[in-house]
RNA sequence: GGCGGGUUAGCUCAGUUGGUUAGAGCAGAGGAAUCAUAAUCCUUUUGUCCGGGGUUCAAAUCCCUGACCCGCUACCA
């Protein structure tokens, strides 16, 4: 895959210093170390990035509140990530901090040589900035003078800002997605990108003044300015690895992999691509973004007390367990889903009875019978050629699929390996020959050291998953582990050591993890699956209230939208609804209706819309505002003979998942009626007309 | 609403340019063996390949259509 057969450079998303580190860090940041493993593995030079985005305003504002300086903040909050990639044993090269004085040079370079290329220019405008949203707004969005979100006050600001010229790339970059189709994987996210690229693409604002921001780079053309964070980040890329070389000479950047989670990809694939056309360098190779760890019925979990903490998984089971768990089950680009269920499953069923038991049997075997001591013998026989074979088997499609970015197959294939041999050991019979006295010692001999040889390949190939683990059954095997690699010697080549010293005893590599079943309770399905918990009704996660409408405004943006401002009980809402079409200002000013409380926030065209109101979409696009009959302002909607177990942040698809109808003149949802506390939720429409 | 992807064994997924009896791992069942971590090995069950229609000598694979799921995006609210 790589263009380059002899290094590889990988980076890891910079992570935001104020977060904690989580299981999203933690597989982005495996998954690199267990490719840079690999690559190594295959002889490759190798360099792994990682490190921590320190400049920014959240940052500032913690540190002011903890009362330390930012920097002592980001020196704390830092080593956090430090210390959890060491917890995990990530073999980082360099862990690079953007408070780091070579990376502030480095941007501050970049900034001035897109300056003296003319790709910055400088633009001065005058805008409504909103403290509590720190941002602009334009005259045309202000509602009622107001901020268009929150509705809180705004003040006239004339501010200068500069912006790179980001919009005459656009078609370059199109060209080049296009002609790199490995460039963005996997390929459905490349379609992404191309999708959101046919929309203009606007110039990037760079800079922020420091009388607003002042924890950033200093941009060296206009000093009270500094960078736009992402740009300062973005750039810890090059300048980690600025004026380093491979020790074959060769530069390192571009880098081979940019990982990341698909939420940053747009700043990786349009931001930092442009950034470095514009400057004429090399583009990386390949960005990877990766999919999520989801958790099924996170809700339930919690009930039932076994919440799943996937942190604290590497501490009950192991880091190399929890390494082998996260490579193993996600394939990458896919979502995967974690649970402490399917984490021992594997464990058990891989670690425990293949791998750790197929050490184990040998270990005792050669003990009894060898003294724990093995020597190189030929491949005479029909079963020992094929077991060779099979390692070398194993080896090729091993890397091919790492060089594909299957891993989770590739494990699958190292692990064939690993069964071929406790299916030897079944055909070769060896505790027979260890009782056939002097007779039978040359046999087992053989029978062990190719037994040995290929479980040697087999823990090499397992090696970058689970380091730890792995050293411990090589060195059971009398290897030397020198550096990260398994051998100084071929660690993949069958014959590649000689058993100079003795086999190891009493090595448990991976106990068992013992599941406890209550009797008479057999699962029904598989442990992957479970018993599924039955889903709650749909309803039941709505939260529906009565609001009035105190003022309707037109959306500064759109068309087809208003602007509501309402009132729910004593609480402030603004809701954006596309009533414009249907309904003058007049019909709807000081109107009871019912709105869907609890749905998650959306910004629609500039302004953000907290809640939707319900009305009858009849036929021929009639929209009508159903009515709460005789109820007040807060009241809550129930419906009938339902649960009320309101979610927060509903999402739209949530709410579609619960369809509401008219019949007889009220609104239901399915057959129960909706109502509150007064009384039931009419709407003027025929019978079946859907409410949304 | 627009664009794109998906639906294959109880679970997680492979299925190359359409070509014989559709596969792997795990889980289940029966047996063998006893060196080993109640581990291993052998044998083995189950699939209307989402539904319907079409093209073809031949379709999981190509076309149309319906259902459901997912991603991105939107004057969806």
């Amino acid at each position: 895959m790589s263009d380059s057969e002899k290094t590889f450079y990988i980076t890891t998303p910079i992570y935001y210093v104020n977060d904690a580190p989580h299981i999203g860090h933690s597989y982005t940041t495996i998954l690199s170390d267990v490719l840079t493993r690999f690559h190594k593995l295959a002889g490759e030079q190798t360099f792994f990035l990682t490190g921590t985005d320190e400049h920014g305003q959240k940052v500032q504002q913690a540190a002011d509140k903890a009362g330390v300086s930012p920097q002592e903040h980001c020196d704390a909050y830092s080593k956090r990530f430090k210390d959890a990639w060491g917890e995990l044993n990530i073999g980082f090269d360099k862990f690079i901090r953007t408070t780091d004085p070579e990376h502030i040079a480095y941007v501050q370079d970049i900034f001035r040589r897109l300056w003296d290329k003319g790709r910055i220019y400088e633009k001065e405008y005058e805008g409504w900035y909103s403290v509590g949203e720190e941002r602009f707004f334009t005259e045309k969005e202000l509602v009622d003078g107001k901020d268009p979100i929150s509705g809180r006050p705004v003040e006239k600001i004339r501010e200068k800002n500069y912006f790179f010229k980001m919009s005459e790339y656009q078609e370059w970059l199109i060209r080049y997605i296009e002609d790199h189709p490995d460039f963005i994987l996997p390929d459905f996210r490349r379609n992404e990108v191309l999708g959101f690229l046919r929309q203009p693409l606007n110039d990037l604002c760079i800079s922020r003044p420091k009388s607003r921001l002042a924890w950033g780079i200093t941009l060296p053309f206009a000093t009270e300015y500094v960078a736009y964070v992402w740009v300062d980040a973005l750039f810890n890329y090059q300048s980690a690895v600025a004026g380093k070389k491979f020790p074959d000479g060769s530069p390192i950047w571009p880098a081979d992999y940019h990982l990341l989670g698909k939420d940053i990809l747009t700043t990786h694939a349009v931001y930092w691509t442009t950034l470095l056309k514009a400057l004429d360098m090399p583009q990386p190779r390949h960005i990877l973004a990766h999919g999520w760890w989801l958790f099924d019925n996170a809700r339930m979990s919690k009930t039932t007390g076994n919440v799943v903490a996937p942190m604290a998984m590497k501490d009950k089971y192991g880091v190399d367990a929890f390494r082998y768990f996260l490579i193993r089950e996600m394939v990458v680009g896919q979502d995967a889903s974690f649970s402490e269920e399917a984490l021992v499953q594997r464990l058990n069923s891989d670690l425990a009875n293949d791998v750790g038991n197929g050490l184990s049997r040998i270990l005792k075997l050669a003990a009894t019978g060898l003294e724990s001591r093995l020597t190189p013998v030929p491949s005479d026989g029909e079963e020992e050629a094929a077991l060779k074979k099979a390692a070398g088997d194993a080896v090729t499609a091993t890397l091919e699929k790492v060089k594909a970015l299957k891993l989770s197959f590739a494990i699958e294939d190292t692990l064939q390996l690993i069964r071929a041999v406790n299916r030897y050991l079944e055909v070769k019979a060896p505790w027979k020959l260890a009782k056939e006295g002097p007779a039978g010692k040359d046999k087992l001999n053989s029978v062990l050291y190719h037994s040995a040889e290929a479980l040697r390949i087999g823990f090499s190939l397992l090696h970058p998953v689970m380091p730890a683990k792995m050293e411990e059954a090589l060195t059971a095997l009398g290897v030397g582990v020198v550096g990260s690699n398994p051998v100084a010697l071929s660690p993949l080549k069958w014959g590649g050591y000689d058993y100079a010293k003795p086999l190891g005893q009493g090595v448990n590599l991976f106990p068992r993890v013992e599941t406890e079943k209550p009797a008479g309770q057999k699962s029904a399905g598989g442990p992957g699956g479970g018993p599924k918990p039955a889903p709650a009704d749909p309803f039941s996660l709505v939260h529906l209230k009565v609001a009035r409408i105190e003022e309707v405004e037109d959306h500064p943006n759109a068309d087809s939208l208003y602007v509501l401002r309402l009132k729910v009980g004593e609480e402030d809402r603004t809701v954006c609804a596309g009533l414009k079409k249907h309904l003058a200002k007049e019909e709807l000013r000081g109107r009871n209706v019912v709105m869907v409380y609890n749905l998650k926030p959306a910004n629609l065209r500039g302004v953000e819309s907290k809640g939707m109101i319900l009305a009858a979409e009849g036929e021929g696009g009639k929209v009508i505002p159903v009515m709460p009959e005789g109820a007040v302002s807060g009241d809550d909607i129930k419906a009938a003979d339902t649960p009320f177990e309101p979610k927060a942040d509903l999402t739209l698809k949530e709410f579609d998942k619960a369809p509401l109808t008219v019949q007889a003149g009220i609104v239901r949802y399915r057959d129960r009626q909706l109502n509150s506390p007064k009384g039931p939720v009419r709407a003027q429409a025929p019978d079946g007309t859907a409410v949304r």
